[in-house]
DNA sequence: GATATAGTTCGTTAATTGGCGAAGTATCGG
DNA sequence: CCGATACTTCGCCAATTAACGAACTATATC
């Protein structure tokens, strides 16, 4: 019951939904935090909270290389419900607006160097054209 | 994406998931509101809260029955990301103790006509053996 | 070592949510 | 019609949570 009230509980928010689906489609499986910071628009602090709780769930496993952290979905050896949850979600994404806009702006992301990506973030650069952002902001819903 | 938040905020909550597991293995699949009441031993405008939240989700339909409104699982004809989220919890529930618990408790309470159940909960009377419930409830008897 | 940097943790705030009782709605039995 | 009853909706409060910036940790580079 508590693996299952975290599982969905980590489920039930919308910037995590669509951390997990870009880690389902990220080439390579593996994204680096500050491209997740890039994707969801939101604070340093606000997608590393995120991304722990999504770990925390068993949802996501986190490899360190030096500076940087690289998450990506759990795999085979995760717990059922996990696994089951994961592959329920991957059905569910389809054909989602949002998660299509995402993959969208995800391919631009991944063409950026992370060291110049980062770098970006810190002068308030953002790396995709600021209209589509806010466009993908106001049709939240 | 709407639809996926509100299957998967649905399942946060603890007391939702008891709901679900209940109807799932009530016999003949219905359960009236007095009977979830006395499973979850919380307010009426409570559970009903939560099972209009569940039903919001498409997680459960339900059926009106002159005074008593009956709840029971979605069928075959709902939608798929709802009718896998089910199968998904169904398969987690198995050996969670407090679902087992219940799934004792959900016996006796089945026992009960339902109008001598609703009778006693306006009275105070706990269906089963005081000494799992809240010591407080029946200190007016 | 000193400095910079990628992420995390902490503390605060605003918004959301779970809980209750009171009031409201619809149905039953007289 | 009338009261009783099964449930829902409303209004309020307490607990939780998402968001942020500031402070902290660990690693790389000089």
């Amino acid at each position: 019951m508590r693996e299952l009230l975290a599982i969905s509980s980590a489920l039930s928010d919308e910037n995590r939904l669509r951390a997990l689906a870009a880690l389902s489609r990220a080439g390579g499986g593996e994204l680096c935090v500050c491209q997740i910071i890039e994707l969801l628009d939101l604070a340093p602090s606000t997608v590393s909270k995120h991304l722990s709780i999504l770990r925390q769930a068993g949802l996501i496993d986190a490899r360190k290389d030096g500076r940087w952290m690289y998450y990506r979905l759990a795999g085979g050896d995760a717990p059922r419900p996990v696994r089951e949850a994961l592959a329920w979600l991957g059905r569910c994404f389809g054909g989602d607006k949002r998660i299509i806009e995402d993959g969208r702006r995800l391919k631009v992301i991944q063409r950026i160097d992370p060291e110049v990506l980062c770098c970006q973030q810190r002068q308030g650069i953002p790396c995709c054209p600021p209209d589509e952002r806010k466009q993908v902001q106001h049709a939240q819903r």
